[in-house]
DNA sequence: CACTGGTGAGAACGATCGTTCTCACTGATG
DNA sequence: CATCAGTGAGAACGATCGTTCTCACCAGTG
């Protein structure tokens, strides 16, 4: 049961805590009893909060870009479906318990003026998730642009969720993106 | 030149350092100093920081939709373009040194887990600008879905721009945006 | 003049936080 | 058995922050 090593325990902790609160808003000794942990297993791992912090945002943008490529392809569908299911992955994720917005954006809200490396986390995820949509588009043969106009529909549906607390923002992007994937014909 | 009035005084100082370098970050005596004031003052003015806080989300919001309005209805033109403008506005505002993406989105992020003010100030705002939206686009002949989209384009540039620093992503919202208004044929 | 009420300037207070240190203990090694 | 490296538990340290208090000073009133 807590065989898991001890930097995916305190991880998980921070992960939880610092979505879920906020970064600046949870200690340190927040982390270490959530994780079960001494203070100094904890600092051993990870030597100050803002390795920390960067150590829980790399992670997290892997695995949410994972889950989605995941979720996408096993649709299975017409490329010009897959693109429309990342909409739908997006809103399974607002309805989860808990979801509050995108994690970089927050965090880049909180510490983007004062800590360098969150922003390019930050850019780096935004960054890799317009990438995989300009690939996703590429294969159904739609222009560059409008991935770049998907992009928008999905961030702008990620914020709308998390400041309304409402998922039905996925589906309004989503029907969005496939007025616009309509007006382009297919190749 | 130090005639205004002590509360803008210190609302223009908070507002500066608020939303520059986040809310956390910034001390009360920061703004005590950036508004050259006493701390007695401040607080005479604003009993804690949390109500200055709302105070500064408060009047951010009026004056960003004020200046928003205002610049859209100068535009003159049919009630397309002016819809069409809100996105050259936004693409005015991404340009702005010193622009770090929206204030309530921020705020949100900081501190929407543990102030409940926070979020109703976030949600009011954005709210207020789907609403304002949805007026602009009934004038035009556009079905409410349309304004929805709209809206979230808009939310979507916002957070682009302020991930990537980038002010383009105004202009490709408002390009998305001209496309899905094509789609909906004028009433 | 004596007194009162409010002000400026900044010290002081109490709480919190990130980080490090203490100390008793354990388990392997000679 | 003696020793020593490492650990758990938590206290301690130094810095920061929100908020309040002190105190010398000044304006106006009797």
């Amino acid at each position: 049961m807590d065989q898991v090593d001890p930097r995916t325990r305190i991880l998980d902790a921070a992960e939880e805590l610092f979505y879920g609160q906020g970064i600046q808003v949870v200690g340190m000794d927040a982390v270490r009893a959530a994780s079960g942990m001494t203070m100094r297993r904890v600092y051993q791992h990870f030597p100050s909060k803002g390795e920390l912090v960067e150590a829980y945002l790399l992670r997290r943008d892997g695995r949410w870009r994972a889950n989605l490529a995941v979720y996408v392809s096993r649709t299975g569908g017409p490329p010009r479906e897959q693109l429309l299911a990342v909409f739908d992955w997006l809103g399974r994720w607002f309805a989860e318990p808990g979801f509050r917005g995108c994690a970089f954006v927050n965090a880049l809200g909180e510490l983007g003026a004062v800590s360098p490396a969150v922003v390019a986390a930050a850019r780096h995820h935004k960054t890799e998730f317009g990438s995989y949509l300009a690939g996703l588009a590429e294969a159904a043969g739609a222009p560059p642009a409008t991935a770049v106009h998907l992009t928008l529909l999905a961030e702008g549906a990620i914020t709308s969720a998390a400041v309304h607390g409402d998922p039905t923002a996925a589906a309004d992007a989503r029907e969005a993106a496939r007025l616009l994937l309509e007006a382009t014909p297919d190749r």
